[in-house]
DNA sequence: GTCTATAAGATGATAGAC
DNA sequence: GTCTATCATCTTATAGAC
């Protein structure tokens, strides 16, 4: 059985892994058309400019990740475990190649890009955000959790922890220091 | 009085400035020429290398960080006023036309770089945790702070934190962000 | 949809005159 | 030390054949 490709997802799936791993003026066309073994010109037919390409690449890459967020609400009971599920979820990327999350790498790279992606960008962080506001405040007044911050702010300070770890974990080289950071912050919310 | 221009200098203070706002796939050896009046040739006879530029860049930063966190040592006499004075060094790039801290910026990009630069960036990060180690412990230990964490766990999630904030307040557009993540984060772990 | 061909400009870097 | 001149290569992007 023949499989039918799929160009306009390749492109998107290697246009995501170079951003991750090289930042957006850190790869080019020629690399995605090495890599999936097209021309240059073709991908210009779906995408007629990068950032049209990293842009797309963007709001699937937010879609999927609310998707995960929705999953683990699904299925996980407790606090505790969704926050560690929300930590692996930033895990995996860093067990891949040592990746990081697409909108750190494009969130460095902020001057390189018009409003509408710095707007899809703050939409990543801001749902990120609002979920784990959530569960901090359920487990909060479910006296799961301790911390003397709003859940709100406590959020707020997660995220920014979580972006960092992942930035410092991967500038380490040791996958550990990540972990050791999220153990440390979890033991230090739960009771 | 004629005052002597300083070439090597402005070389360096513009390629701060340039990957602090863009990181280094987001400026050229024209972008430095073009800034401080001289010829691309020009700083090719002062860094080789594009990488032997920014190295030097580095270096050159990181050793005025350390000095600055020797100036609070020198001054500041609670921990807590430490710990402020900390954070409001990394405002300050912030509020200086939002630039990111250059080791943040180089971080992202780090599969750009050739070990030395990857010892530079680590030796920063690990020099930023001792010196906060030291105080949160001197804290701890007082009284004056209070934390369930290790000092030393505690020291590295402060400088995920910070890192994670300023990332986060550059892409919002408020430095109001960084100040109320700081705010809140001082106030747990003050008494 | 994918290709070849090509353009216009940027990029990092070097040689050699002054 | 700084310049002009030049280089090979890369980059984003388009036109038009198949």
């Amino acid at each position: 059985m023949i499989i039918k490709r799929n160009t306009l997802q390749e492109i998107m799936d290697t246009g995501l892994i170079l951003v991750q791993e090289r930042g957006y003026n850190g790869f080019s066309y020629a690399d995605i058309a090495d890599a999936i073994g097209i021309r240059k010109a073709s991908i210009h037919y779906h995408f007629p400019s990068k950032q049209d390409l990293v842009q797309a690449v963007l709001r699937r890459y937010r879609k999927e990740f609310m998707y995960k967020l929705q999953q683990i609400n699904d299925q996980d009971p407790s606090g505790k475990q969704k926050l560690e599920s929300f930590f692996k979820l930033y895990r995996e990327t860093l067990e891949n190649n040592t990746k990081l999350c697409l909108c750190s790498m494009m969130a460095a790279e902020l001057n390189s890009f018009p409003t509408e992606i710095r707007d899809e960008l703050n939409q990543f962080f801001k749902a990120n955000t609002v979920w784990v506001h959530d569960v901090l405040e359920q487990g909060k007044s479910s006296g799961e959790f301790s911390f003397s911050n709003s859940a709100l702010g406590q959020a707020k300070t997660l995220i920014a922890f979580v972006q960092g770890a992942q930035l410092l974990s991967r500038t380490s080289g040791d996958i550990g220091y990540y972990d050791s950071l999220v153990s440390g912050y979890i033991s230090s919310v739960v009771q």
